[in-house]
DNA sequence: AAAAATAAACGTAATAATGACGTTTAATAA
DNA sequence: TTATTAAACGTCATTATTACGTTTATTTTT
């Protein structure tokens, strides 16, 4: 007969920031320690996606907002969990086997992942050893464990989603000029938008708002600054379901 | 210090079948067995969806997959992991407790939830006792354990997925009606479509393809037979981003 | 103080898509 | 042969999109 699987529960979050200076879209990520045999922590020369093993007590959302939260410091960010990683290859350590009723299982790790987005400007990076440190989507540094995946996994899901919901929103800061957006959406998407069509159709939704202020400290024509209201987007949205096949 | 969690993992599977006579999107359950004192199976009276425990050399896929074939004899079906679910409350057993290296450990039962689209017809029922039988979604009898609510979210997450891409036609015959499509849409979306506007629609998208063929064995004029081709459809996609927040 | 530079903002015309309706056609049933 | 009915086609006003050109407001340079 056939082994049932017991697993090691973890969380694992991808946390998407955006840089509205360098229009990149960021990752946020933490140098990778091994215990050696000594009982030294040891530094590996790759990167990991921050996550823990979730406690016995806990909701798996919550589980995702407790690493979030000691990572960055922030809370009630946009968050979704978009999907479970548990391959047999996962499995990471020979010290890994258990015996329940003396039956032997095998530990694998399954791990929900999350994705979280904010301004990249939120998050206080220091880059010491040992500290989180953002990298370009496109250009990420060597990955531990199946880290490069769950990453390009999370921002498929992210581009599918900023294409049909106004997330983008979620990645910028709470007052921001019609350029920013349309930045946002190229970097993020990889494609290019005509700048006179794209700002008639943002400055004609109602749920785009523009504000008596303009930016302050550029040196060219200051650009006049937009808010989203999620109140008013929810309110259209109720009433506009768009078969978009 | 808090007990890290340890989990007894399974996949449970909503299988989606859309019937074309009643127009009734469908869920396909199963009656639900406990394990009594004397060890004999005792029926409860209420309905599960189909799930089991992961092997330990499988992927979840891979068990979602095989989950489904032992319920409906079918491969091949359109899938999709839409959710994990693990909160502590789902903890159903006390005998799930597990010691690991002289800790004790609560053994929680994570399910990574997939759902599959078909045709209802595709799937024989015989309401036997033990079979699988269907249900119409917003219809559902009595659910055992948290299904109600997991059947709920992908309902949600399939309804969200119909409006971005064609998927509709994984619930249709190959040979369908334009009528049969618009049916469809309304019963899973519970919208109302103007039958005239929707026809121009499909029929100009260049994956919708006329037959040469007409439908037989109705007693009013019968109508065009048309298919989807998904070929068609990926290229037109490839260059069709559209922003529609 | 005027001129150059530049990003922001506005404009237009052709085409395509949508929403809200009315009408005709091809088949079966009476 | 006629009535019935679902399928299929048509129209018109409105809105959205595409593909461009032009003007404006501000800072920097001369």
């Amino acid at each position: 007969m056939k082994s049932e699987l017991i697993s090691n529960l973890s969380v694992d979050c991808v946390v998407f920031g955006y840089d509205i200076i360098t229009k990149s879209l960021n990752v946020l990520l933490i140098k990778r320690y091994l215990e050696s045999e000594d009982k030294k922590d040891v530094l590996v020369n790759d990167y990991v996606l921050t996550g823990y093993h979730v406690f016995e007590d806990e909701t798996l959302d919550k589980a995702a907002e407790r690493v979030l939260k000691e990572l960055t410091g922030l809370n009630n960010l946009y968050k979704k969990q978009f999907k479970a990683f548990g391959d047999p290859d996962r499995l990471t350590n020979p010290k890994d086997l258990i015996w329940i009723e003396s039956q032997k299982f095998n530990l694998r790790t399954i791990t929900i992942a999350y994705y979280f987005l904010l301004k990249t400007e939120d998050v206080e990076v220091t880059d010491n050893a040992s500290k989180a440190k953002w990298f370009p989507v496109d250009d990420l540094p060597e990955l531990g464990f199946d880290h490069k995946q769950i990453i390009k996994e999370a921002y498929e899901d992210l581009k599918i989603k900023c294409l049909a919901e106004p997330i983008i929103f979620e990645l910028l800061p709470d007052k921001f000029t019609i350029n920013e957006v349309q930045d946002a959406y190229q970097s993020i998407l990889g494609i290019e938008i005509d700048n006179r069509n794209f700002r008639r159709k943002l400055i004609n939704k109602k749920y785009i708002i523009p504000l008596d202020e303009k930016q302050v400290g550029v040196s060219k024509k200051p650009a006049q600054l937009y808010m989203f209201s999620k109140d008013v987007y929810d309110k259209i949205f109720q009433k506009n379901y768009l078969i978009s096949i």
